[in-house]
RNA sequence: GCGCCCAUAGCUCAAUUGGAUAGAGCGUUGGUCUCCGAAGCCAAAGGUUGCAAGUUCAAGUCUUGCUGGGCGCACCA
């Protein structure tokens, strides 16, 4: 924890300015940064380059002003001038680790935040297993809500069931006219098969099915019909199959430490009549009008605003009413039925809060935690009515991928439109690219494009879950982990084959999950199998076995010298600090201890950028130099017993640290490896 | 046509969102297990940050214009 030392020098600095310059906060940002290296400093700050200008003066002499002026600050024992204008400090540094690891002295307490935060993430449509892209979204979303818990946000997880969509319709297609089967059938198929699975092959089947003869089209419109207006037996069928997958999906994603407090139904969004009243506020505020006439007459349609510069040319009049026409989205169409994005209007004001309905709720499973997994209903038969409050959150993220920016944009037009703006501020879409597979994983699969094609000149291959093309999210998962397991048995042939499967799954989900936030989400990811199969290098693995040889220190400790970490940690207090202080010039101890405590600052550059690359990396880096220093400074053989002592309790730090960090990526570390 | 995103080492990516000498992993080459675990560590080689201007104390990062690529812009969901 390092944030409350930043705010502490900034407030010091800040009042500094003022005395020196009569300058205001608003007058100069103080920036808190890391030197480049510890001989310089452990925290620095540019201020000095930013008054350079306004006072006349050289950064350097603005920074020796500065430094003279600070006087003494808690937790500070220096403060220095560098000559290219950076103000730079050193810390306390036994202090500053005794009172992290709450051997001496105390720590701020935690900020406190009270405002709920809605994350919706996953969202997987009910009809088929799911892929690797599914996974990106997940571990994101996931991520995500450990991370805003992480800093005290109140946090509700959400995940979108759409099974009145056409892609549980096509499932339904398959069942009824492929294989000429009902409910029943269904329920056998279910009973012996991998459900999820079966439903790719049939969805691709259907596909391809249609794709024959467009005619056939009809049948899917038909069958989308009668699942929306509860005919049977097509509507019990549909329900069924979105049951079930669903319940696959929650086991794939449970494999990964991933877990939901809520399932949100379309079909409950429509049956509770949420459209109508979303329809009336949209109607009230005029912020969706009847077109009478053109192209879009007879809808129900809203106005997009044109966000770009949008020179309004001289001679925009003249063929302005075109293009004014294609500047409105339809809402409801000119038959009466609502479209996809009124949907999400609505379940968006619910969100928000500003639906004035809610759902009732239903006990659907038992989440990894213990706790009940809520979902909506619209049965009132159903209904718990102990149930948690949902909705109306004060913040909303909603994690979905990049292709859907559009639709996103006019969910937050839509609150500001019903006069909504504070609302739509705080609707954030967490946008991310896509998964596409590498050519060599491709050509593994068997889905490698044609040579000499189009697509073979792409740097990568996209997948299509509709002909059934992909990487499934569980066969991945199994291949890591049977992988981790070979691994395992090779280096420990004594381990008892179920003790080396548990410890695979540790590895093999580190590995899944780390590959699947180590890139930026504005890129895309060219899947590769070896690559996410590898444990060596950048990877979880990597961080895994950092703490494990961590931990074994202290095991070791424990076991041969009978010490365990409170006795050894208690005499450091009145303990010679050379150790710590670099008495002899090396600073590595230190640094690890500075790099350690950085967590708190990451997690706040990670919710303000949603950039959890960022996270990743530092988790990374925090291993390397873990490492670095495990090999340079041994604690067990180390003769000196002071110099012991610091080293054990940078390590005991660092351990720490580190494990939180997996933590927030949803991996856990295991016993050894 | 309009909008969003991407381009950095052979490959895949970072760079504290305008800061100090552009860093990692993989791959290549060479070291390193009587020594807390070698899924590790140490070292070498590898860069005109796509191109051209501009903004300032400072540009991989911001602005403009190019080049090349991806995605979006339905009375589909």
């Amino acid at each position: 924890m390092i944030l409350p030392l930043h705010e502490q020098v900034r407030v010091r600095v800040h009042a500094v300015l003022s005395e020196l310059y009569g300058l205001t906060d608003a007058d100069a940002t103080v920036s808190i940064e890391y030197p480049p290296n510890r001989t310089l400093g452990d925290l620095g700050t540019p201020v000095a380059f930013d008054l350079a200008r306004r006072l006349r003066k050289a950064p350097r002499a603005i920074a020796q002003e500065i430094a003279g002026a600070l006087g003494p600050m808690p937790g500070i024992v220096s403060v220095s001038a560098a000559p290219n204008g950076y103000l730079n400090l050193f810390l306390d540094r036994p202090s500053f680790l005794l009172s992290r690891l709450g051997v001496a002295g105390t720590l701020p307490p935690a900020p406190v935040r009270t405002e709920k935060t809605i994350v919706e993430h996953t969202a997987i449509n009910p009809n088929k297993a799911a892929h690797i892209g599914h996974l990106r979204n997940s571990a994101l979303g996931d991520t995500l809500v450990r991370v805003l818990t992480f800093r005290g946000n109140p946090v509700e997880v959400q995940n979108y069931i759409d099974d009145t969509g056409v892609q549980v319709a096509d499932v339904v297609v398959g069942f009824q006219v492929l294989e000429q089967t009902d409910l029943a059938g269904a329920r056998t198929i279910a009973a012996s098969t991998r459900f999820d699975y079966y439903c790719w092959d049939l969805y691709a089947r259907v596909t391809e099915w249609y794709g024959t003869d467009t005619e056939r089209l009809k049948i899917r419109a038909a069958t989308l019909h009668d699942i929306e207006h509860g005919t049977e037996p097509t509507a019990s069928l549909a329900a069924f199959i979105a049951d079930t997958v669903v319940r696959c999906h929650l086991t794939t994603m449970a494999r990964l430490n991933i877990d939901y407090q809520l399932l949100t139904w379309e079909g409950d969004i429509l049956r509770l009549k949420f459209w109508a009243r979303a329809f009336e506020v949209l109607k009230q505020t005029g912020a969706v009008f009847l077109q009478a006439e053109g192209r879009l007459a007879g809808c129900w349609v809203m106005k997009i605003d044109d966000d770009s510069p949008a020179v309004e040319g001289d001679t925009a009049e003249a063929d302005g009413a075109g293009e004014a026409e294609e500047r409105e989205k339809v809402i409801v169409r000119s038959n009466g039925t609502v479209t996809y994005v009124g949907k999400d209007m609505a379940y968006q004001f619910w969100k928000s809060g500003l639906l004035g309905h809610d759902f009732y709720y239903r006990k659907f499973a038992t989440r990894m935690t213990g706790d009940t997994l809520w979902a909506t209903t619209s049965d009132p038969a159903l209904a718990v009515p102990t149930h948690p409050q949902f909705g109306a959150a004060a913040a909303t993220y909603n994690v979905i991928d990049v292709r859907q920016a559009y639709l996103q944009k006019l969910l937050k037009q839509a609150l500001t439109a019903i006069g909504h703006s504070a609302e739509a501020e705080r609707l954030t879409h967490f946008s991310y690219e896509m998964v596409a597979l590498s050519h060599a994983t491709a050509t593994e699969l068997g889905i490698a494009p044609p040579p000499g094609s189009d697509d073979a000149r792409r740097p990568f291959v996209e997948v299509s879950g509709r002909k059934g093309q992909g990487v499934k999210a569980d066969d991945l998962i199994d291949r890591v982990i049977e992988k981790a397991r070979v691994e395992v048995a090779r280096r420990q042939p004594d381990l008892p084959a179920a003790d080396a499967r548990t410890i695979a799954e540790y590895i093999g989900i580190a590995a899944v999950r780390y590959f699947l936030i180590k890139y930026s989400r504005t890129k895309v990811i060219a899947f590769d199998i070896d690559e996410a199969l590898s444990f060596e290098g950048e990877s979880g693995p990597y961080l895994q076995y950092a703490v494990v040889r961590a931990n074994n220190i202290f095991q070791k400790l424990q076991d041969r010298l009978g010490l365990d970490e409170a006795s050894l940690l208690a005499p450091l207090p009145a303990a010679p600090p050379d150790a710590i202080n670099g008495a002899d010039g090396d600073h590595e101890l230190w640094g690890l201890v500075l790099e350690a405590s950085r967590l708190d600052d990451v997690v706040e550059q990670v919710v303000r950028t949603l950039e959890f690359a960022v996270l990743a990396k530092y988790g990374f880096g925090l291993a390397q130099l873990f490492n670095a220093f495990y090999h340079r400074a041994p604690i067990l053989n180390e003769e000196r017993d002071d110099v012991r002592r610091w080293r054990a309790a940078a390590v005991a730090y660092f351990r720490q640290q580190l494990t939180r960090v997996l933590d927030l990526m949803g991996v856990a570390v295991p016993p050894r490896m």
